[in-house]
RNA sequence: GGGCGCGUAGCUCAGCUGGCAGAGCAAGGGACUCUUAAUCCCUAGGUCCGGGGUUCGAACCCCCGCGCGCUCACCA
């Protein structure tokens, strides 16, 4: 058991206590960083450092250690960074290298000494000193295999991360990405603001929410599914351009692509359309591409995704056409829809309605297929209640979503502006509800209130920023880039 | 929710046709002044996921449950 070596680890730990040695200090000496001084003394050989003798002073984790006899190697890892340290009996008080022999993998250290480089060449810290900075009681995950089991990884994310580099670096990675986008946001003058999670009714997609309660008001409220109608008050308020990054959340089934929260970039911009929208994605993955990762062409399991130029654009029409060769704006009803997809040789799914049904046809023969950034334009009207009747065709809407690596990566529209419409759209949809879809968009009049006031011509978007991130870093799973992912609760 | 697979020492895993529960790493003791997966000797360490059944005998076969993974469905 584990337990065995947690109850050394303390008897060493009450050990140092009695000896008078504070294993939990309040503060840390003067120190440099380990990068820092791996990368500077990086072109300084042997000779270099015995001619002119450098000391150091590092703090870190000690990750292993190499006991010799009267020779004791150690690896030091602080912020990503590693390197060795050595402690030579020949070279140090008696006492201190018998401190040295007390430490344990996972303990906190600060050490100072000089600085050499071992026969191999390996640049090393020549503890000429050292205070114990924290004292580990349990232990590190095997030092061979590591940590692989992805059940493990997931609950103790704390190891996972710590001792796995791909954990690691994905961390780094989402946080860049995060960091442009804002960067190109701000850029563009939108403004980041916040907006309320805890939601009296919920609205701006189609999902179910989470409930929870206010106990002083006795008042029933959901956890957003959605910033949207949020968003587009402040953009009514006068605030043209806005943005937020924030959570979701729904609650709905688990999968490889599906968290019940998630991070979501949502932005609004007045006077913009869908259009605007499109070339402010691409603007937006592009940048990020150059910034984060140094190319636009990216490696997705097994292939290469290359984000750069203009993403090609195809009607969900077109898209359908060419996958099932059947024109969904030949048939305009249900019944007629089905029996073309009869006559097809196609199987019928159960969609409840023409619209639907034409998703369904999409997700199932479309939506695999799109590795290769695309944009897919003109959605049913049905689906799409708070989007802009597409000019052309009054059973359409201005909206397109991106997808790369066969992952809806993000959505956007014309913003429905007009509250006559909307109010017709939203009781359509109140209608699906009480008729059995627990999806559908509730009715929310404060909402229609703020449209009646007047809301103007505005593109809007959304970006799923933990499915961008998945494929941006090549992650199999939503889980990878998800600092702490839901996980079942273990007992 | 359905199908398939997995669950054995702290970690990674082996365990044959049902016949004494194993290895490496980690831990404890010892040797060792150029290691970096250090090496060598010794020691300790088990609810074989849980429950039930079949059997002289179950880690192994059967049933139920739990957890995880993959997948399908759901989730635009």
């Amino acid at each position: 058991m584990s337990e065995r070596e947690r109850e050394a680890r303390r008897a060493r730990l009450a050990a140092l206590r009695e000896a008078g040695v504070d294993p939990y200090p309040a503060r840390v000496a003067a120190r440099e960083t380990v990068a820092g001084v791996s990368e500077h003394f990086a072109d300084h050989d042997e000779q270099a450092l015995e001619a002119d003798p450098v000391t150091v002073s590092l703090a870190g984790r000690l990750m292993a250690l190499r006991p010799m006899g009267k020779l004791v190697f150690g690896t030091l890892l602080e912020n990503g960074a590693r390197i060795q340290i050595s402690a030579r009996k020949s070279e140090i008080p008696a006492e201190l290298f018998a401190a040295v022999k007390t430490l344990d993998v996972g303990d906190f250290l600060h050490v100072e000494g000089p600085l050499w480089r071992t026969r191999k060449g390996e640049l090393t810290v020549d503890l000429r000193g050292f205070q114990l900075l924290a004292k580990s009681l349990a232990p590190l995950p095997e030092k061979w295999h590591g940590l692989k089991d992805v059940e493990v990884r997931f609950r103790k994310r704390h190891l996972d991360i710590l001792v796995n580099e791909d954990a690691r670096r994905i961390m780094l990675q989402r946080s860049a990405v995060v960091r442009a986008m804002r960067e190109v946001l701000d850029g563009r003058g939108f403004l980041e603001v916040e907006t309320p999670v805890l939601q009296p009714i919920y609205g701006g997609a189609a999902a179910r929410p989470f409930t929870t309660e206010h106990n002083a008001y006795d008042q029933r409220l959901f956890l957003r599914i959605s910033d949207e109608l949020y968003l587009k008050r402040l953009v009514v308020a006068g605030l043209d351009r806005v943005y937020e990054i924030g959570r979701v959340f729904r609650n709905e089934g688990i999968s490889r692509k599906h968290n019940p929260e998630f991070t979501m970039m949502e932005c609004y911009q007045a006077y913009a359309d869908y259009r605007d929208m499109m070339e402010l994605t691409q603007s937006l993955v592009q940048t990020i591409c150059d910034r984060v990762f140094g190319t636009r062409q990216l490696p997705y399991r097994g292939q290469v995704i290359d984000f750069d130029g203009e993403w090609p654009r195809l009607s969900m029409r077109d898209a359908v056409a060419e996958r099932i060769g059947v024109d969904v704006l030949d048939c305009p009803d249900l019944p007629s829809l089905q029996q073309a997809l009869r006559d097809a040789g196609r199987e019928l799914g159960e969609a409840p309605t023409w619209g639907r049904l034409v998703d369904d046809l999409f997700s199932e023969h479309v939506e695999p297929q799109l590795i290769q950034p695309t944009f897919v334009t003109d959605y049913p009207l049905e689906l799409s209640p708070l989007a802009k009747r597409s000019p052309d065709d009054p059973r359409l809407v201005e909206r397109f979503e991106a997808f790369v690596g066969g992952l809806e990566i993000a959505n956007a529209f014309s913003e429905l502006n007009d509250p006559v419409d909307q109010r017709g759209r939203l009781e359509a949809a109140h209608r699906d509800r009480d008729a059995g879809d627990d999806e559908a968009h509730p009715m929310d009049e404060d909402y229609l209130e703020a449209l009646e006031i007047g809301l103007p011509p505005t593109g809007g978007l959304g970006i799923g920023v933990d499915r961008l991130v998945m494929v941006l870093v090549d992650a199999p799973n939503l889980r990878e880039v998800i600092s702490f992912p839901y996980m079942r609760p273990d007992d």
